[in-house]
DNA sequence: AGGCATGTTACAGG
DNA sequence: ACCTGTAACATGCC
């Protein structure tokens, strides 16, 4: 589910509904998460409040009691449930359409909180995990240590980006989902970007002016932070206990859109699909140059 | 049935 | 030691 903008509305919702909350009991479901989730640190989180929640690139960072870290990566599934009583509410989900019945089979952890709340972590893939440490050994972690610059603060700017790409010949999709050189932006938006910014995903880094480049920054800019104003654009609020299909908005203008006529009004081209190191681009060959 | 999927990273080769 | 590209991980939908 989780790119930068998706995240960070995950992170929004659960600091309002969950943060300073005692959990009172943890049940581990299946500890077969990317890593086995560690017992004894989550017997540790018992009886503890949480106290803030953090992101840092499509990381979340729950602070738990004094000097506890929970550190939780999404993967490709993983999602939180937050259950008020018996309610389930899907807060953020985005895996084809979610149904309550099939979704329980890939509830991993189960945290018992105050107030007869419930936080779930599911996941269908398991790429996702969750991860204790003390604020030392957290950012030391060689997860958070390799990050690069997050896209919305002001270091991310041209003089950034021509620095990191200087001597490098990688094509400028594979640049742009590099974690090393800024933090947070995936398949989905990496295609987004480019078609607004009128590049191909194949252009070598090189090769891009000044012009063109401070156009991808603006964009990655705009964009993230138009999805997350939106309440992360890939993803719905769901709220299907009665039964009623969520709907998914799309809002991609190139993403998934293969053979489909470019978003550009002017335009009649239809859009491209190639694969980039295993990964899906899409394009307008025409809008992009 | 086979292809595809928002993620990271271990590994091999240069 | 660094840099780059590939394959793997698990599961389900089309």
């Amino acid at each position: 589910m989780p790119e930068l903008p998706e995240v960070e509305v995950v992170k929004r919702s659960l600091e309002r509904k969950i943060s300073n909350l005692i959990i009172k009991n943890v049940e581990i479901r299946d500890g077969k998460l990317r890593y086995e989730l560690n017992k004894e640190d989550i017997n540790q989180i018992k009886g503890k409040k949480i106290i803030k929640i953090q992101r840092r690139s499509k990381f979340l960072i729950f602070e738990i009691g004094k000097n506890f870290f929970m550190l939780v990566h999404l993967g490709m599934t993983g999602k939180f449930f937050i259950m008020d009583g018996n309610e389930r509410k899907f807060k953020t989900s985005f895996y084809y359409n979610i149904n309550p019945q099939k979704d329980k089979k890939h509830d991993k952890v189960i945290f018992y909180l105050e107030k007869k709340k419930k936080l779930i972590y599911n996941d269908v893939r398991k790429f996702g995990f969750i991860k204790f440490y003390n604020y030392k050994k957290l950012y030391k972690s060689f997860h958070l240590i390799n990050l690069g610059v997050e896209p919305l603060d002001k270091e991310f700017n041209l003089s950034y980006f021509k620095k990191y790409i200087n001597g490098r010949d990688r094509n400028i999709k594979d640049i742009l989902m590099d974690q090393k050189f800024i933090s947070g932006i995936g398949n989905i938006y990496a295609n987004e970007v480019l078609f607004a910014s009128g590049v191909r995903p194949t252009r070598r880094v090189v090769k891009l002016s000044d012009f063109e480049i401070n156009k991808i920054v603006r964009s990655i800019k705009k964009i993230l932070s138009k999805s997350i104003r939106l309440g992360g654009s890939s993803i719905k609020d769901f709220s299907s206990d009665d039964g009623k299909k969520g709907v998914f908005q799309q809002y991609f203008k190139v993403y998934g859109r293969k053979g489909e006529r470019c978003s550009n009004t002017d335009c009649n081209n239809k859009v491209m699909r190639i694969v980039i190191s295993n990964r899906s681009s899409f394009f307008c060959n025409q809008c992009q140059k």
